[in-house]
RNA sequence: CGGGGAGUGGCGCAGUGGUAGCGCACCAGCUUUGGGAGCUGGCGGUCGGGGGUUCAAAUCCCCCCUCCCCGACCA
């Protein structure tokens, strides 16, 4: 493509109202253009991207065995209404009538008219199991539209639903989806980690959200740069053994001196009384009172570290846990606020991270107002009636898998695989008969890849203060090809070398943009390193004197010559390596 | 929905009662040509919309709309 022709202006200022970096690039190399909030038009670069980012979905998803339909995005309020998810989404949806006053709304998603589909297609188990996409655009009335293509109200979607006789068959094309969607995030160049989502109460479904690690992701999760392990805040879990290898639990073989009562007075929190007594807060035990079933419980962390509500709940399960709040230690004065320890008589339950069960003396609450203690000992002391990990993950923790460093970090979470069961199924009807000729509601799993939502996240983590740097399987055009012929004598020789370079790039298979506009070499090469394909190749009058062209890779800003005559063949063995 | 901020040319901004300006971009000419060139001359805005006050409103008042940020909410 000659950028002389191209629809393209790139802004020299950074747009006022850009909140990411992702937005604010997009916007000023004129790969897209807002058209209200959330509501984005695709100018020709952005939309080779979307389009690439598309091609290499529906490759993975053709080579899972999926087959690719388009829906309506027009769809009957009707349907929404039998699912009940009218009410669930609530003003989420477009709504609109027709001129006969007929409820219709803007897709969210699609499950209703997939199942609703697939009720009147399918009714054999020979049928099964079938894996149906469609990549089409979907529509969100979200609160906040913001960070650009990020949260944005219309946005591309490939959205895909299984359909199984069992579990079993749910569970296999699930897992099928699950090794697209890595395939998928791998080819797009982002680093992602597939992260267990937290299920509802009593299991819930399964389901998996896949993180793209990015400073502007609006969720928080717990990631190994060293292995594939990652989890929600809430799930996350840490490997102790890393910590604690080889320490016996019996904490009694600690050399104490016995419990004494320290009088700190108007300390009621831990950096306070750490600092008072000239100790670390990691020595001192963290006691937070919580209500299980009516029960007084105690959580015991150390004292650096925070109760993960979550962790507690599941170890306390199946009673109901609620941490105390203010009211609570209204309602109970008898309960020392600020100065609880382990040992406090009235604790019904007591459950403990698994760190603490190592021999050493603590610093706790004395049980009384304006007193800790000091020297208390577990098992001599006070008691534990259940071990769990319940310690808010942080960065620096160990890996529950290998041991290395955990991270937490934010994600935008790009992807989403879920298995559904047979709610849909049920609600329209989509049965089958299995061979003894009962019939059974289908199985259906549902999984959705936020295509323009990956366009962002790419951007995101590949670009630096100049501009973009697309992977080499996402970026608009293979080669960024620069003509610069000055004014000189060169100057149409640099054109003719430029021209020729460009019809043989494109013979060889190269999706070339070629800067034949005629602007100023400052104004060329700042809009290459904007625009970002990722390679740049300059032909001018000093380089052809030598009969070279420089190559330079946008990404790492690596520089070398090919010979004018071998620039095809340069770039053949530079795409192979 | 609560709190805060902002709407002036394609983009970024200035302009607190006297009839709209700067930088970038765009057009023309001349000069310049390896990291967003210079000079000269141009094009382009009913100052978000409506109403009001005033001899006079981008500016003051009222209503509405839109956008941005924080929060709440949430695929």
């Amino acid at each position: 493509m000659r950028m002389s022709g191209l629809l393209l202006r790139t802004l020299r200022d950074d747009p006022a109202d850009a909140d990411t970096d992702s937005q604010r690039l997009l916007l000023r190399a004129g790969y897209i253009r807002r058209a209200a909030a959330g509501i984005y038009s695709w100018l020709p670069l952005g939309h080779r991207v979307l389009r690439r980012v598309e091609q290499i979905v529906r490759e993975e998803m053709d080579r899972a065995g999926a087959q690719e339909i388009l829906l309506p995005i027009l769809q009957p309020l009707e349907l929404w209404q039998r699912s009940g998810r009218d009410v669930a989404y609530g003003p989420l949806m477009f709504r609109l009538l027709d001129r006969k006053e007929t409820g219709f709304c803007l897709s969210p998603t699609a499950e209703e008219l997939m199942a609703t589909l697939v009720a009147s297609e399918l009714s054999s188990y020979r049928d099964l199991p079938v894996n149906l996409y469609q990549i089409q655009w979907k529509f969100r009335d979200e609160l906040r539209p913001r960070f650009g293509l990020l949260r944005a109200r219309e946005f591309l979607m490939k959205d895909a639903y299984s359909f199984d006789a069992d579990l079993d068959g749910l569970r296999a094309s699930y897992q099928r989806m699950y090794n697209a969607y890595c395939s998928i995030f791998d080819r797009c160049g982002l680093t992602f980690r597939a992260v267990e989502a937290q299920s509802g109460e009593m299991g819930g479904d399964v389901n998996h959200e896949f993180m793209a690690v990015a400073a502007v992701g609006e969720d928080d999760f717990v990631w190994c740069k060293a292995c594939d392990y990652a989890a929600n805040v809430e799930a996350a879990r840490r490997d102790h053994s890393w910590h604690h290898t080889e320490v016996p639990a019996a904490a009694a073989t600690v050399d104490a001196p016995p419990m004494e009562e320290v009088h700190t007075p108007g300390l009621p929190g831990i950096q306070g009384v750490a600092d008072f007594l000239g100790v670390e807060p990691s020595t001192l035990l963290k006691c937070i009172v919580f209500d299980a079933d009516g029960e007084l419980g105690l959580a015991l962390v150390p004292g650096d570290r925070e109760v993960n509500e979550f962790a507690l709940a599941r170890a306390v399960a199946p009673r109901k846990v609620r941490l105390y709040t203010d009211e609570d230690f209204a309602a109970h004065p008898e309960l020392p606020k600020g100065y609880i320890g382990p040992h406090y008589p009235g604790a019904a339950l007591v459950v403990a991270d698994v760190s603490l069960d190592a021999p050493r003396a603590w610093v706790t609450g004395a049980n009384r107002v304006d007193h800790h203690a000091r020297n208390v000992v577990l098992g001599r002391d006070f008691a534990v009636d259940v071990w769990a990990g319940l310690v808010t993950i942080v960065t620096g923790d160990a890996c529950p898998n290998c041991g290395e460093p955990l991270s937490v970090d934010r994600g935008i979470e790009v992807g989403h695989v879920f298995q559904l069961g047979t709610k849909f199924s049920k609600v329209f009807g989509a049965n089958y008969v299995d061979e003894h000729g009962d019939e059974h509601p289908i199985v259906m799993g549902c999984y959705g890849v936020g295509i323009s939502r990956v366009v962002a996240a790419i951007v995101e983590e590949h670009h630096d203060d100049n501009g973009i740097a697309w992977p080499a399987a996402l970026a608009p055009y293979d080669v960024h090809l620069l003509a610069l012929p000055g004014r000189g004598d060169a100057a149409q020789a640099v054109v003719a070398a430029a021209e020729r370079c460009y019809e043989e790039l494109l013979a060889g298979g190269f999706q070339v943009l070629y800067d034949d506009r005629d602007a100023s070499p400052g104004v060329k090469f700042a809009d290459a390193d904007l625009l970002g394909m990722p390679v740049q190749l300059v032909i001018g009058a000093k380089g052809l004197a030598r009969g070279v062209v420089e190559r330079k890779v946008r990404a790492t800003g690596d520089r070398s010559e090919l010979p004018i005559t071998e620039v095809l063949a340069g770039m053949l063995a530079g795409a192979a390596t």
